[in-house]
RNA sequence: GUGGAUGUGGCGAAGUGGUUAACGCACCGGAUUGUGGUUCCGGCAUUCGGGGGUUCGAAACCCCUCAUCCACCCCA
C-alpha cells in the first residue's frame, strides 16, 4: 500500500513527461493561432457548483464525484470536469464586462470516483476550450474545427466528428413530449435504467446501448424533427461552416450528452480501435448554463478531451512523438584531478546552453563511454592523466568513433562551433 | 456498483505437489592493465502479491484478502 498508487491514478515517467510536454506545446500552440487563451482555474471547488453546473441527474454528480468535508466542514468537490470551473470564474470575474466574445483554454486533472479501465482513470487529464457571448454557429464550427485541426497536427487519423443538435428551451420540451408520448406504450419492456431515465430525461433513453431498447426506440420522434426554427437554422449552418473548411461529421441523431447543460449543438469525435472507449473529446453549446450558475444570460460553447486517449490513439496508429536529444557532449574523466577539471569544463559549457553530462559514480572509461553512447551524446570529451598532463583532452566523436586531441584551452571554442 | 481474467527477479515469461525456481531482455562486472553501440564469459528471486489452511513436502491444491487489467453502466 505504502510503495503503490491509488487506484486509477498514473506515475508519469522521464520519457513520458517529455511526451506530455510536445501535446501540451501543441495544444498552447494551436490555441494561440486560434486566439485562445490559458485559464488556471483551482482543482476543487465547492461542491454545489458540480451539482448545479453538470446536473443533478448526471453520471458525474450522482456516483462519481470526489467529494469530502474540509476543516472548516465545506463541502468540496475535486473537479470531475472543466466547464463548470471555468463558467464560475467568468461570473466572479465578471469577464462578461469585458470585450467579448471570450475565448478560452485549459490544461488539467480532472478527477473522477470510477472503476478504472482502458482509456479510464480517477485522475485524468483533459485540454478544454469554451467560449462565451457569442450565439454565431460560425463560433460552433470553429470549436469543432480546433480539436480536428489539433489532432491532425499530432497525426491522428480515422478521427469521426459524430454531430447533433439537442434544441434549446423552446424546443426540448415539445420534444420530451413528443418522445415519452412514443416511448409510452413499450415502457414496460425498456430496461430498468431506461424505465428510470423516461421522467427524468427520456432523451437519455435514445443514448441507451442496449439492443432490445435500441429497437425500441428505433424510430422515435429525434432531437432534430423537433428543432425549433431558429434551432433548426442554427443547425443548418454549422453543418454549412464546417463543409466550407472541409471538416467532414456524420449527424448522429442518437447523441445525447451525458452532461445536463448542452443545449443546441453537441458533438463528440470518436477513434475505433482504441478500445471501449473511443471517445476522444465530447462538447457543445450550453446557452443557458452561466445563467444557472448565476451570471447573466451568456451564450458558450466548448470540448473537453481526454489527453490520455490521445496517447491511447496515438499508440494503435502508431505515432511516435519525436524526442529530444539527451546531451551533446559526454565528459568522461578519469581520476580525481581530470574530475575536477571536467566539473568545471561542465559548467562553462552549460553556460553555452549545451547540454552537458558527466559520470558521478567514479566508472572506467568503458562503461563511462557506454553511458555516452546511451544519452545518445554527439561528442565524449575524454580526460584523463595523460591529456591533463598536456594540458589537452581527448574528443570523440560518438557516431563515426574519429577523436582528436583538442588544446582545454580550445576545448570550449571547439565544442561551441562544432555543436 | 456488477461481471470476467490475471498476479513468479526491473520487464517479459516457463514451471501446476518432491532435493539447487528454466529462459529471454534490461542492468552490473570481466575478456592482459584508458575507449561505446557486435560477440563471448560471469553476476543478478533463501523465493513465487499478502495471510491462513491441507500435506511428510506446495510457487503449484483449498479459503480469505489485496492489487492490476478488461468489460458493463457512463463517459475524456
Amino acid at each position: 500500500m505504502l510503495t503503490q498508487r491509488p487506484k486509477g491514478t498514473n506515475d508519469l515517467l522521464p520519457g513520458q513527461t517529455e511526451k506530455w510536454r510536445y501535446i501540451e506545446n501543441t495544444i498552447r500552440q494551436v490555441c494561440s493561432e486560434y486566439g485562445y487563451q490559458e485559464i488556471r482555474t483551482p482543482i476543487f471547488e465547492h461542491t454545489e457548483l458540480f451539482q448545479r453546473g453538470v446536473g443533478e441527474t448526471t453520471d458525474i454528480v450522482e456516483k462519481e464525484m470526489y467529494t469530502f468535508l474540509d476543516k472548516g466542514y465545506r463541502s468540496v468537490t475535486l473537479r470531475p470536469e472543466g466547464t463548470a470551473s471555468v463558467c464560475r470564474a467568468y461570473v466572479e470575474n465578471k469577464l462578461y464586462a469585458g470585450p467579448q466574445p471570450v475565448k478560452l483554454y485549459y490544461v488539467g486533472p480532472m478527477f473522477r470516483y470510477e472503476r478504472p479501465q482502458a482509456g479510464r482513470f480517477r485522475q485524468f487529464n483533459q485540454f478544454g476550450i469554451e467560449v462565451f457571448g457569442s450565439t454565431n454557429p460560425a463560433v460552433d464550427a470553429e470549436v469543432i474545427t480546433l480539436a480536428m485541426d489539433f489532432y491532425e497536427r499530432l497525426g491522428l487519423k480515422n478521427l469521426e466528428v459524430h454531430l447533433n443538435s439537442v434544441g434549446c428551451r423552446r424546443c426540448r420540451p415539445v420534444h420530451k413530449a413528443k418522445l415519452q408520448e412514443f416511448l409510452r406504450p413499450n415502457l414496460d419492456k425498456f430496461c430498468p435504467n431506461c424505465q428510470g431515465r423516461f421522467e427524468r430525461n427520456p432523451l437519455r433513453m435514445l443514448d441507451c446501448k442496449n439492443p432490445g431498447c435500441r429497437e425500441l426506440s428505433a424510430g422515435a420522434p429525434t432531437t432534430t424533427q423537433c428543432l425549433c426554427e431558429e434551432c433548426a437554422e442554427h443547425f443548418e449552418q454549422v453543418k454549412g461552416y464546417l463543409e466550407k473548411v472541409g471538416v467532414r461529421y456524420r449527424v448522429d441523431e442518437r447523441l445525447v450528452r451525458g452532461l445536463d447543460y448542452y443545449t443546441k449543438t453537441a458533438f463528440e469525435i470518436m477513434v475505433e480501435e482504441i478500445g471501449a472507449q473511443s471517445a476522444i473529446c465530447g462538447g457543445g453549446r450550453y446557452d443557458g448554463l452561466i445563467e444557472e450558475i448565476g451570471g447573466p444570460a451568456t451564450p458558450g460553447i466548448g470540448f473537453a478531451l481526454g489527453m490520455e486517449r490521445i496517447f491511447s490513439a496515438l499508440a494503435v496508429q502508431g505515432i511516435e512523438i519525436p524526442l529530444e536529444t539527451k546531451a551533446d557532449v559526454y565528459l568522461a574523466a578519469l581520476g580525481e584531478p581530470a574530475v575536477q577539471e571536467a566539473f568545471k569544463l561542465q559548467a562553462q559549457l552549460r553556460k553555452l546552453h549545451l547540454k552537458v553530462e558527466m559520470d558521478y559514480l567514479a566508472r572506467g572509461l568503458k562503461a563511462q563511454l557506454k553511458a555516452a553512447d546511451r544519452l545518445k551524446a554527439k561528442y565524449a570529451v575524454i580526460l584523463g592523466e595523460d591529456e591533463l598532463a598536456r594540458g589537452a583532452a581527448t574528443v570523440r566523436r560518438m557516431d563515426s568513433g574519429d577523436q582528436q586531441e583538442v588544446k582545454l584551452i580550445d576545448l570550449i571554442d571547439f565544442l561551441a562551433v562544432n555543436k
